[in-house]
DNA sequence: CAGTGGTCTAGACCACAAG
DNA sequence: TTGTGGTCTAGACCACTGG
């Protein structure tokens, strides 16, 4: 083995694991000596191995060495797009609506959320999204001036709050949570379902530093799937 | 700024495109030149840099040089678990029941996905995964056993074959789809909900090489929630 | 304590693609 | 053509932690 690669080291440590040369929990040989087995420096093991970790595939401890994984907790990516994008990317064309948009206390769950004080005035969107003239997704956001300021002047009619905010707004931070919903009254007239309709949700609260940016919920119409490869 | 650590650099990047030092589309300065800045060898600054690219915040290319993400697709990691320690990491007790295994032919449609011959014969399962003696989820599963041969000795009353398989299949590949799905009379049946409630679904189809290992669907219990964090 | 992975360096060559 | 990131090296020191 005189090729020196940590993608060829990948692939060769894959194939050990998966041919069970290296069985599940068994420590695997050291950075030191799989250097001198691939004849290459430690760094370009120590890459190839970083990067098997990150993806869940081997344990990695100082001192502990190298094992693999007993339990690999695969780890699958979510691209979040933009939902402009996101329609776009199935050969459709994206329109939006506002269907409100005023200046409201915020609900009193979301303000501790979103560690603002009780009654905090916030801006409320609720906007539709169409594929191809279609519903595609409900938004329900708050967004807080204190943090965002200029979203007040931002020409939401043209472009989305969602796409605004992630054109303008470099968050540091963001908790996501995936459900299946029932519609609500509001869900099924907006969506033009059935109420109880089973919907897939998508709900996000975002911040800058300690500060939150925006909350929103995104309820997709039926038949709306996520998908990813691990 | 005398430190060097890839760690301080990513810091200190994020913050510049956060303050808009940095101006979402704009290229920033090239490796040589941060690493004058800083202080410290290019393959510091190239870590930093090439880390950040893979969550979406950087767009690098060759000879044009890394730019601030325009639309920056954020990428959220999904952990994938093993049921009974998903459900152990609630403080709940895990439990399974084996709700039917049988070997049948495999549906045409599932014979397509999986790259098998129509009517090939494939281990059904249908299992229910209960949290403290609730329904947990409803896991329905294909095995395809000229891939798992070994899959028929597997003692699946003790240990789910879920749990099973991650531990004696070491995939290459998988195929993830998360839906909101109504209730069929089986799911509602066995989770104890009314037909048609809102049910969050995962379905996967995972691989060794070009052999598909097993197909499966978990259908959850209403209430449950996928979270995660950017 | 000592062995492992974690990180950094200074230098080098290369692949790619923008101009 | 040429500047950029992509990768590799040989060596070094350090941080952590198992025995």
């Amino acid at each position: 083995m005189s090729q020196a690669s940590y993608r060829t080291i990948q692939t060769e440590v894959r194939r050990r694991i998966q041919s069970r040369e290296w069985p599940a929990g068994q420590i695997i040989p050291s950075e030191v000596e799989l250097a001198r087995e691939f004849d290459c420096a430690r760094a370009t093991i120590n890459r190839a191995l970083r990067e098997l970790a990150q993806t869940g595939l081997l344990d990695r401890r100082r001192k502990a060495g190298t094992r693999v994984s007993l339990n690999p907790t695969r780890k699958a990516t979510l691209d979040i797009p933009i939902i402009r994008l996101e329609v776009e990317n199935r050969g459709q064309t994206h329109r939006h609506q506002i269907i409100a948009r005023e200046h409201l206390p915020v609900p009193d769950h979301l303000a501790a959320r979103m560690n603002a004080p009780r009654d905090a005035q916030m801006l409320h969107l609720k906007t539709l999204h169409l594929a191809d003239d279609q519903p595609f997704l409900f938004e329900d956001r708050w967004i807080n001036p204190t943090t965002i300021p200029d979203i007040l002047n931002a020409p939401l009619d043209d472009i989305s709050a969602n796409e605004w905010l992630v054109q303008n707004v470099p968050i540091s931070r963001g908790d996501i949570t995936l459900t299946a919903q029932p519609a609500t009254e509001n869900d099924a007239g907006t969506l033009d379902v059935p109420s109880g309709t089973a919907l897939f949700v998508i709900e996000r609260l975002t911040w800058i530093g300690d500060s939150a940016v925006t909350s929103v919920r995104l309820a997709y119409a039926p038949g709306y799937q996520l998908s990813t490869q691990i």
